[in-house]
DNA sequence: CTGGATCCTCATAGATACTG
DNA sequence: CAGTATCTATGAGGATCCAG
């Protein structure tokens, strides 16, 4: 799922899919969400600021793996979606710094959900691979 | 992994990886979301699987837009993490069905969350991009 | 009907280098 | 520090054919 702003930058399937949906009555909320948290980086972006305002590089290490640009981009998506807010002081140098709105922080909580369902989840899961990999057909 | 919120994060769930890392496992809960969630057709998926049972070909035509391969491929993701069961009945012509585990059900919790959230701030939404992309530098 | 296997393509992640 | 620009390898995903 493509985190990039613009159409242009969705898989044509996806991009038919939006044309589809984009009649108004959007059936189905889940596309909607995926757009946004279906991407790697966004959803630990977001949970990562949750905790509080950070600048750009600070963030940047504290998403083990993500890259400069992967950073930049996600950052502006989710800004783009109006979860979160960049502020820059023109100072030398630069300082600019990333916050959760507050529909930023809304999603929060049920990313959180998820994110605590993974923390309960996470031996069955692993349990749960174990056997179906050791089965014989797969 | 990675996240190094030294604990000032105060949200529950910085904590819990907090916690997680201090075990040794060394993976963030996120990420194992992310691994079950993060591609285009699990959520959807899952969410379809919710109202109960279906065959492959009627998921197919519920889930708009996946391709035989995509649903074939992802319900088998979705089985090995123990989150769908598959049901073969040895007829002729055969009958395929797929369920949520327990365990799916469960996770189908914390998405349908994120799909009310998603419902309610879709106007919102909406306006945040096409502010955004109004703005000059955009 | 259910799906495995193959091939192919195009978008995207990420590395690198550069700028203000 | 906080980005931008560019390039390329990777791999997700679609199309198609085949099989039980």
């Amino acid at each position: 799922m493509s985190i990039h702003a613009k159409t242009e930058g969705k898989t044509p399937l996806l991009a038919s899919m939006a044309a589809m949906e984009s009649d108004g009555s959007g059936s189905c909320p889940m596309r909607e969400v995926l757009d946004i948290i279906g991407d790697s980086w966004s959803l630990l972006t977001i949970i990562n600021l949750q905790a509080g305002p950070r600048r750009f590089n600070v963030l940047r290490r504290m998403i083990e793996g993500i890259s400069q640009r992967m950073l930049t981009v996600t950052l502006r998506s989710l800004e783009r979606e109006g979860l979160v807010l960049r502020t820059v002081k023109p100072t030398s140098p630069p300082e600019v710094t990333y916050a959760l709105t507050p529909m930023g922080h809304s999603i929060a909580v049920p990313i959180g959900a998820l994110g605590e369902w993974a923390v309960k989840n996470r031996d069955n899961l692993r349990d749960a691979r174990k056997v179906f990999d050791a089965a014989p057909i797969g």
